[in-house]
DNA sequence: ACTTTTTTTATCATTTATGATAACCATAAC
DNA sequence: GTTATGGTTATCATAAATGATAAAAAAAGT
């Protein structure tokens, strides 16, 4: 595995946790971003490298920061 | 001019900022991020929606974290 | 068990980020 | 002028992100 694919598996993962913090359902994040709940669940599952663009949308709807979002140093 | 213009514009600008910061020709960040220049110089002028990824490169090569790369909020 | 909700997985089409190459523009030296 | 150096712009190919749909699996509730 290389250095992206633990990227994609690192950002997928922090994903997941912010939004169950919300305890928001994946679909409905998804909707609400206007991502498909499959491609959602994708991103959540490692198995993209998410643009830019894709990120701010789920940040902007949790309500935190892109700088939130892609902090991953030290973090499971 | 919708949002994922103006992010993309706004992210340009500020890897622009941070690159002349140190005072690194466009050219030279590009090769040691294995980006090529001319799309170096697209993304620095708002031209694509990069990639984690590709941020992660230029952060990393910057020496700084992608949480810095994309603290975009309050930024001209 | 059954039903409902949520998530995952697979597949195909479309859009786009990036690679790659080339030519061009600007500036500053000399 | 010419020569570097740094940056831009255009174009085409390729890889991959995302859209879109469907089906299956898993989890939760009753």
């Amino acid at each position: 595995m290389d250095d992206k694919d633990q990227l994609q598996i690192a950002i997928g993962k922090r994903v997941k946790m912010l939004r169950e913090e919300q305890g928001i359902a994946q679909q409905d994040l998804a909707a609400k971003c206007n991502i498909e709940k499959s491609n959602f669940s994708r991103l959540e599952a490692g198995g993209t490298n998410p643009t830019l663009y894709t990120l701010k949308r789920i940040a902007d709807n949790l309500g935190i920061t892109l700088c939130d979002i892609v902090n991953l140093e030290d973090k499971k």
